[in-house]
DNA sequence: TTGTAGGCGTTATCAT
DNA sequence: ATGATAACGCCTACAA
């Protein structure tokens, strides 16, 4: 099935020219004649003809492809900054293969190595919750242009692409606070992603500014897995005093939060806050709306995608000086946050 | 940058033995000996020896990659349906570029013959919403085996994987005549889409069965571009006698048209009932929940992958007869269609 | 069991 | 301006 693809010496044939003819009429060079390169690329049409990038990337070490290996394209966060890598890569001539490692760590390593065999010219990744050791990471960005997104190894040498996760945090849980809610909680995430660091830190620092107290017990740690968000959240509400606000890792967590809070009856944000952080599309669309922290996600697509192009590019002449993108955020003020909406109107 | 990777060569030289009886080891081919291979094996680990897949896929003329053109993996049909596929790949041992149209005719043919130029073993896809022409398709299955997905170009000869649309909007719409809706409006998709079609065909069949006029101001055919979703909504809801009971052909429309509703200060499900197809994750959470009709998209994935990889090792040795497989859905009724939610309990 | 040689489709270098 | 040739990394007859 796959045997009868026109080839460059098919055209040399058809044409009674040599195929380095061919391929430089092909290839815009500029020394070959008009009519050549007229009945070249007329046969290369009638032919049909489609060049083999298997072969093309052998000789010329390079295949014009960029990998993307995100945790789960499903979540409007990653799906939305693929876009924009998406948006620059076909501008600038590059495909994307995209990959999802579903938040495993063996999956993650294992899509890594098929993307190194398949000479990829550069990776944009964001690992796994799973993933606590980096050796895969260290290793490809040796011999290939790596781009850290959103969750990042700090000590791994590469650009990276983040957003101000510490800053949003803060400001996320400082709004509750002028809300007058007092006991506020924090779902995090898993310890090792720099994500759940910074966003926690920023919870933290908020408490501390407003001189409220921290307690353990209103720290969750959550693997992020949908029933273990559930868990989180009924232990949070099954403490003696429950607390009056939760602020979520991220939206995926805040829904959930949501829904158990709803099978209980609590009425939001009246018995309880909640507040999230990523601005998935539809929160905007839930019962109340969703407070929540947004990221430019877009935006850190196309930087991302930028800064990988730019180091493939380089020629790797003098040494790169990796930089470390840190986007703003902005809090994005729903109901579900704000006691008594629309009083003073 | 990327020039140091190891090669079989070096394999070879390192160990004074040729090229060729390291390809056999490394591939378990059966005449080398024990001690070679496990020589071989050896020095490959320890020079980190990585295939090069362009090379391997050049000589073989197969990629173990399987193509997936979706529209939009952002929508949770998409997404799930693309996790389907790669979980029969995976375990095939096929890997997966995942690709997305953006529901551009322009960008879904480029991206076919990218993938085309990969040399991929055979390709999924799911045609644009403004795609109308086909021999990209048709171009592509006569040299890649195919497998057209949910919107399906019938007489393209491939195997096929769909739900029932027809049956589904038929049992949506039912069930808003036995809630007693009496103005049913239908927000349908383009006229190309096999869905839109098979869905529209539903709705008008259930009004027939149930005797009720099949007005034609009660139709609106869409774009599918949320502003257009929108429009369509306003203006069905603007007409002398609006409806009290919009079914709109997927979930992004149902949204969109609670959207509309809500900000008009309309009661749903009293003042108007909605009802949407796909069954995407988050409009359990809506307020009010959303009635919609439910597809098994992950399984329509895998059975896609399967059907798709099983052409691929058919060896094409005999004329293939194409498969349809036609997947049931099922209605999830919630409270935008219910009248009178918990009222005789 | 292992080595040699040729070829997969393309580009690049060197002639002509 | 064009052609011949080697090379990219790997596999596979065929030969030894």
């Amino acid at each position: 099935m796959k045997s009868e693809s026109t080839t460059i010496k098919d055209i040399a044939r058809f044409l009674n020219i040599s195929a380095s003819t061919v391929s430089r009429a092909l290839n815009n060079h500029h020394e070959v004649s008009y009519k050549t390169r007229q009945a070249v690329l007329k046969a290369a049409k009638k032919l049909n003809y489609q060049p083999n990038a298997l072969a093309i990337g052998l000789v010329k070490n390079r295949t014009n492809t960029l990998g993307v290996l995100m945790p789960d394209i499903t979540q409007p966060f990653y799906s939305s900054a693929i876009s924009g890598i998406e948006y620059v890569a076909v501008e600038r001539g590059y495909y994307v293969i995209i990959c999802q490692s579903d938040e495993s760590y063996q999956k993650e390593m294992s899509l890594v190595d098929m993307l190194n065999t398949h000479r990829i010219d550069g990776l944009i990744i964001c690992p796994a919750t799973t993933t606590d050791r980096y050796r895969h990471l260290r290793e490809i960005s040796r011999t290939t242009p790596l781009v850290q997104f959103d969750r990042i190894v700090d000590k791994i040498d590469s650009h990276k692409v983040v957003s101000n996760d510490y800053q949003g945090a803060y400001e996320a849980v400082t709004h509750l606070i002028q809300c007058g809610y007092q006991r506020i909680a924090h779902i995090a995430g898993p310890k090792q992603l720099s994500i759940s660091k910074n966003r926690k830190r920023g919870y933290l620092k908020a408490l501390k500014d407003a001189a409220q107290p921290i307690k353990k017990q209103y720290i969750c740690i959550c693997t992020l897995d949908k029933e273990h968000m559930r868990w989180c959240t009924e232990k949070l509400l099954d403490l003696p005093k429950p607390p009056d606000a939760i602020f979520a890792v991220n939206d995926p967590t805040a829904l959930e939060v949501m829904y158990v809070a709803k099978q209980r009856k609590l009425a939001i944000p009246e018995d309880i806050a909640i507040a999230g952080f990523d601005d998935q599309s539809l929160t905007s669309y839930l019962d109340p709306a969703l407070t929540t922290v947004s990221q430019p996600s877009f935006t850190m697509g196309k930087t991302a995608a930028e800064l990988l192009i730019a180091q493939i590019e380089s020629g790797n002449t003098t040494e790169i000086s990796f930089q470390k993108k840190i986007f703003s955020t902005s809090l994005v003020i729903r109901d579900s946050s704000q006691r008594k909406p629309e009083t003073n109107d």
